[in-house]
DNA sequence: TATTTGGTTCTCTAAATTATGAACTAAAGA
DNA sequence: TCTTTAGTTCATAATTTAGAGAACCAAATA
């Protein structure tokens, strides 16, 4: 990475935002920003911190968050003892099905709510049930419809 | 709300650190297990107050947010003077085109970070650009399941 | 008019989060 | 063995956020 351009600076801090709207730390989003605009897939830790300007135990803790999360991996080179870190891009499936998975999650508390309110307030808990059936529905229609996309797109 | 069960309480932290999960501050969150788990669909002012604990400029900020989420709303009775706060149950269509919005634009801000690339790596824009299309089929196509559901259900 | 009620706004503190810089470690090279 | 490199960990500072409590306000009641 040369030097970040004014433009690849902007869009670094746009996607850093969205991710801090994810809820992400700042520093960590940024990163991802940096990942995505670079023209190499892999950047080596000093290059993130020289490119955004950010300490190196700020750049190393994103980075082991990043890893956990499974949005970054790195791959190295033998005879260069430095790691290369690149936007893990095919992994958004997995994401789709984490995200899945918490939407059941909470269905299945909106299902012990009803539970808890038994027959106090059968209106409630029809209105309470709609919504449960339908982020089961979600749950499982949207992985449904991401391998029916996988499948169109690798055949 | 006479007075919380243990398991209503323990049910509405739950869906409080779920909120919180999903960015909602702790009370904001506690207020939404309350109004779920509730008996009646909606309480007053006083009794969210009193049943959680909470001083009252929490709770007033809190609604507010929440009002402006558009994930509560209040009614009030001509002759009592207090608002009475539940669940806006009804809305979560809304939150799912929400939703996709925000995942739309994620995708744009992606195809710019292509743009800005050029030519200088045509293998990585392709890996992006796939996430790209899945991002916005995804945008598409739950919108589409959901006026679907909808639709079956309300026939 | 004075008081009560229902809720909002303001000020301040406590707690949590984020990131820095320095110290440190382990491997590699001189 | 001494030094450099690559990165981690620790202590701490800075910032942000969350929420309490008091003061406040407007409408309703006495």
């Amino acid at each position: 990475m040369a030097q970040l351009t004014q433009e690849q600076r902007q869009l670094i801090e746009k996607i850093g935002i969205y991710h801090e709207q994810q809820g992400f730390p700042p520093v960590t989003g940024r990163i991802m920003g940096l990942l995505y605009v670079s023209d190499r897939p892999h950047l080596s830790f000093e290059e993130i911190v020289e490119s955004l300007n950010i300490s190196k135990s700020a750049t190393s803790n994103a980075l082991q968050l990043l890893q956990q999360m499974r949005l970054i991996e790195y791959t190295t080179y033998s005879g260069d003892r430095k790691r290369y870190f690149g936007a893990l891009l095919e992994n958004w499936h997995e994401e789709v099905l984490n995200k899945m998975e918490s939407i059941l999650a909470f269905s299945k508390l909106l299902r012990q709510a009803n539970e808890l309110r038994g027959q106090l307030n059968p209106e409630m808990n029809e209105r309470v049930l709609e919504r449960i059936e339908f982020l089961e529905f979600l749950s499982r229609e949207v992985p449904a419809l991401m391998h029916k996309w996988l499948k169109e797109r690798n055949q």
